[in-house]
RNA sequence: CCCGGGGUCGCCAAGAGGCCUAAGGCAGGGGACUGUAACUCCCCUAUUCGCAGGUUCGAAUCCUGCCCCUGGGA
């Protein structure tokens, strides 16, 4: 169980297989996230027509509500939320620092508010990985900190303490029993300092997880910074395990990520963008809410074969976005969960071929990143 | 016809002589969103207060006339 195969190399880009008890996982893959044992307005039948292999579901909420022995006790995630492939839960680390309120770290764990009530709870490293025992993810994280990148003190002190907290991950999931149904993965923090990217990463390695996840970025450096993290960090990694993007990405990042040897990658971004009114496409993001679509016949994307394009206007669209219509919400996930995991599985197939580097600049050539208005191509 | 009430941005609505080149909400226009606190956040949107005069150093606010809504009575 868990062993990685890597069927193709194309420069730093890999195409791999990971087995996991609920199937094998093609890489690289893009998870969508599910953080309450839902991908918001997309339906598990939905995600699987859409090419989903892995979804990604969350500790810090599940524990908060419903409860991880309440999942626990129904059968386990899987079984709870309905969805039968591979799964991957985060440690609740991120959760801890970016929604709890007054938290409060010391080396041992964090005290924390919960969002929902107010009510005081402690996640410590073995905490952590006994919710993810019971919630039954094939992928599970260790509690890391994931501190702002770039203020150096503050990310020296969290990647210790990441680090320490690692080992102790590692021990509770040994004493677990578990190691056949899940796989621990670490998480490579040190904000954009490459020397504390390499000492974490050295570190971790040596605790010889089944895979790595790299933390800490899309989350307030730049662009350059974070591909210049990448560049230094994952050469750094094992390349007989996956590695992991947490948190990224957008499909310049997904493109730029692959190639510089990202096996996995999860992000809010296609769902959450979506239920505000935005469409990725592969040209950059359109805003669905603009007077241009107002009569607009065209599909979101055209040439575009998800559901949402083959069936509807930009017009019917910018309607239910603007009349707050649940569908709207539920058409731009589907439209965007498709742009990514269509790229995702071009890129793979563009690896095996052996023609990733062309397939990215050609891709990169037309993109435009958000901030920059995207051409509406008719 | 008589007696009241009222006319401030597309809609609702503050304001009652100088702080009004007029609050706020909705709608509208634009932007944001990267290990998710879905339906959020940020920016923009009336030199003008029914119309015309007048009083005043100064009027959306006071006075006069007219127009238009609205309640009651003939």
């Amino acid at each position: 169980m868990f062993s990685f195969e890597l069927q193709a190399i194309c420069g730093q880009a890999r195409a791999g297989v990971l087995q996991t008890p609920h199937g094998p996982l093609p890489t690289p893959v893009f998870a969508p996230v599910g953080t309450q044992a839902t991908v918001k307005a997309v339906e598990p039948r939905e995600l699987s027509e859409l090419g989903a292999t892995l979804v990604l579901s969350n500790t810090y909420h599940l524990y908060l509500r419903p409860g991880d022995d309440l999942i626990s006790n129904l059968g386990g995630l899987h079984q709870f939320m309905g969805w039968h492939g591979p799964m991957l839960t985060d440690s609740g680390g991120f959760q801890v620092f970016s929604l709890g309120a007054l938290r409060q770290i010391d080396n041992d764990g964090v005290t924390f508010r919960s969002h929902l009530d107010g009510s005081t709870h402690r996640f410590t490293p073995e905490k952590s990985i006994q919710i993810q025992h019971h919630l039954g993810a094939d992928i599970i994280m260790c509690f890391d900190e994931c501190p702002p990148p770039l203020d150096r003190a503050v990310v020296e002190a969290a990647t210790a303490r990441t680090h320490a907290w690692a080992t102790r991950c590692l021990e509770e999931h040994l004493r677990s029993g578990n190691l056949e149904q899940q796989a621990l993965f670490g998480i490579v923090q040190g904000g954009i300092f490459p020397d504390l990217r390499a000492e974490s990463a050295q570190i971790l390695t040596a605790l010889d997880l089944p895979g790595y996840a790299i933390g800490g970025l899309a989350v307030g450096e730049t662009k350059p910074q974070m591909l210049a993290t990448l560049d230094q960090t994952v050469p750094l990694l094992p390349s007989n395990k996956p590695r992991y993007l947490m948190g990224v990405g957008s499909p310049e990042d997904l493109v730029n990520g692959v190639s510089r040897g990202i096996d996995i990658f999860d992000c809010v971004l296609p769902t959450r963008v979506a239920r505000n009114g935005s469409a990725l496409t592969r040209h950059g993001r359109l805003n669905m809410r603009n007077l241009q679509y107002a009569t607009d016949s065209a599909p979101i994307e055209d040439g575009c074969t998800c559901y949402a394009c083959t069936n509807f206007s930009r017009a019917y669209v910018r309607h239910l976005v603007k009349a707050g219509e649940i569908l709207a919400h539920q058409l731009l996930s589907l439209h965007n969960l498709h742009v990514l995991l269509t790229l995702m599985r071009e890129m793979r197939a563009a690896i095996i071929d052996g023609t990733l580097p062309a397939y990215v600049d050609e891709f990169l050539a037309s993109y435009r990143p958000a901030g920059q208005k995207a051409q509406a191509p008719r």
